[in-house]
Order: C-alpha cells, then structure tokens, then sequence
DNA sequence: GTCTATAGACGGATAGAC
DNA sequence: GTCTATCCGTCTATAGAC
C-alpha cells in the first residue's frame, strides 16, 4: 500500500529522480524510522526536517501537525485489518480459514515493517490520553475483532489467551527476528522464508488447527 | 523486593502512617502509572510532583533527574533476571529445569506488574539513544542469556524462535491479561491461577517440554 | 512549496530560603 | 525535606515574504 512509494501520482522528471508529491511520503517515511528509533515524543520536528534538507516550517505545508503524520501513515494498515476482519467474517469457519487468517495477518506485518515496529515501541505515546484526547490507538479493537472472528462465540479464557496470544506471536516474531536492525547480532537475522514458515507453525499449533 | 514499601527503614509514626522516607517510594510508584499510562516522555515531572502534592524541586531532593527515577525502579528487576539466569545456568538441563525457569520467570512478571507494563510500552524510550546516551535498556541481553539457557548452544532458528516466543508470550500473556485495567471489557480479566496454568501450557508446548 | 522569524508554552534542572 | 523563584533550552505551531 504505502511503503515508501508515491501516492499522489506526480509524474517523476526525465532523469527519474522524485518530484513534487512524493515529499508528503518521504516526509512519513523519515519520520517514522525515527519515532521508532527513539520515540515519537522523544522526536522533534526540527530533527526530522534536518534529515530531508528542509526546514520545519515546510513539514506544515504538509500536514497539519506532528500526530497527523502518524495518522496518515497508520491509517493504511488498520484499514488492512479491516478488510481483513470482514474477509475473514464471510468465510465458513474452519482450520484452513484460520490459517489463512493468520497468513494474511502476517503479510500485513510484512508489508509495514517499520509502522508495526513503531507502533510497538511507542504504545504509551499511541494511548496518550493527555487530557481526553483521543490519538491512535485503534489497533485493540482490531485484534479483539480477529481473535473473536477466530474463537468463535463464548470462548473459554484458555481459547482466548492461545488464540491472540498466537496472533502477536506472528506480529512480534516477525518484527524480532526479521530484522534490519543496527543493533548487536542477537537476536539472529533470519531468512524470511524460513521465518515465515517457523511462525506459522507456532501459530497453527496455538490455535490447534 | 520493592513494590511500593518501604527501602530505607525508617520507622511509622504512632497511629501507623507512613513517614520519612518513604516519600521515595510513593513518587516512584506514581511516576511509574503515569509513564505507563501517558509515556515516559510524555509525563512530566511537574504532573508527577501534583499527583503527590508537592513541588517539582522536591522530586529533585530525592533522585538526581527524571531518568534516575525510572532507574531506581528497574535495576531490582533486572536483578532477578541476573539471579534467575545464574540459577538456570547451575541446573542440569532438562525438560523439568525448563519449565521451572518459565515459571520463575512468571513469578517475576508477577510481582512487577506496574514495571513490565512500563518497559513494555515505551520501548522505544528505554532505547532511546539521543546523541548516543545510553539510558535503561537492558531487557535485550537477559532475553538472549534465558534463551541460550534454554535452547543450548547451537540451536536452529525453529528452536531460538519457539523459545523467545515461549517467554515473551508468558510476559505479554500476564500483562494483557491479568489487568486492573481502566479500559473497555476486552480482553477479559482473567484469574490470576487459571491464567497461569493457561499461560504455562503454551510456554511449555512451544518449548516442546 | 519552501523559507525566515518568532510567538508562546512548557520542559528539566538549580539556587537558596525556611 | 519541602518550598519559591527562576534559568535556559527546546518544542509545536504560525505569520508572512519569496
């Protein structure tokens, strides 16, 4: 969906460097390699400008605040789970239909790597509820939705706790080991192939199908 | 080992208030809810200093800075990690020793709710390396040293995923939900004894124990 | 679409009285 | 051990020129 790619259509010039709209994204995508890194609130603008070359008055021209960057890049995956979740609630339950679900899960995860990893490492900047305001937080009501299109109706806590605990398993398992990460060599860099494989097995066997 | 009690032994009054020193205590315990709830960064000492009803400066009086706060709370965790490591390192690998240091682990998670759920949701500033300070993160290396307890050296990276998996489940599982949480009906608050045994299963079927 | 300049608020931290 | 008062830095956000 948005991964670093133009969504605005702009034409690029006959060199093929980028031109005019796709700043918006690389505004987004500068942005969120360092709310990962070191916090959303810990993150200023002035920094973020910086590392494009421009100045903070020009990431105004862009969005309307420092949330609305967040919003405008995290809008895009939850509404993956969404359509997700309504794939999932028109299919006849079954043990392929799960796995299938989970699949899918996973590839939405792969596909937003670094929103996924943002979104973990900034849960309590996401919650923030300085003073009533509302902000992100919208991926709980998703997952309580899957878990539930999963369990089915009146699920013991035993069902519950394997079946979400089987879906961020494939959340937090991919984004822990299938990583560029700058730090240490633990834990091991894995071969997404094999990854993919080893956490869908986890997954299945959670979710006993 | 601290959880809101006293550290410095100093004596109750007459009619059994708390006095003295443990004003240290109390302003850790509420800066840990605030962090955990509105992020560490997004909490100020100010809003800690009003919960408590003093003044800012006289949070200064206790702990040299707002870092120092959330130092002083963490370092006894990691303790137990460390303790928890050598113990698991001492015993005679076995099917029985892994469960064992999954359960120890748990009681670990257990008796520091407050402060997992603090480091689980502002990751991103415990690593926070602005101008490459080092702060508090220092889960990573206790992860790594369990789970090469646990796997032997060597392992693949089926058996490495499972066991990371396996540990970072039993702490997510607990903390999402065993929860005296202010927020909707979803997950469920569970028993704290059928949880564990909930929660214990899955560690132990991805540990393959 | 990007700039300079600045407003306006709030942050962490310190000095020194009591 | 707690307070008042204050310093100084940085932050988000805006106004207005080009």
């Amino acid at each position: 969906m948005s991964e670093a790619a133009e969504d605005t259509g702009h034409a690029t010039d006959g060199s093929g460097r980028r031109r005019g709209g796709d700043t918006r994204a690389r505004i987004q995508q500068v942005a969120l390699e360092l709310f990962a890194e070191q916090g959303y609130e810990a993150t200023s603008l002035r920094e973020i400008a910086e590392r494009l070359g421009v100045t903070k008055a020009a990431l105004y021209y862009h969005f309307k605040s420092k949330e609305d960057i967040v919003l405008g890049i995290t809008e895009d995956y939850f509404a993956e789970f969404d359509a997700l979740i309504d794939w999932a609630r028109a299919q006849p339950p079954s043990p392929a239909t799960s796995r299938e679900v989970v699949g899918r899960y996973l590839d939405i995860v792969r596909g937003g790597y670094e929103v996924f990893r943002f979104m973990e490492r900034n849960q309590a900047a996401m919650r923030g509820s300085e003073g009533g305001k509302h902000r992100f937080e919208q991926f709980r009501p998703r997952l309580e939705a899957l878990v539930g299109v999963l369990t089915g109706q009146d699920a013991s806590l035993r069902t519950t706790v394997r079946v979400t605990t089987a879906l961020l398993s494939v959340n937090f398992g991919w984004l822990f080991f299938c990583h560029p990460e700058n730090l240490g060599d633990w834990p091991p860099s894995a071969d997404p192939d094999e990854l993919r494989s080893v956490v869908m097995e986890m997954a299945s066997e959670l979710l006993g199908v």
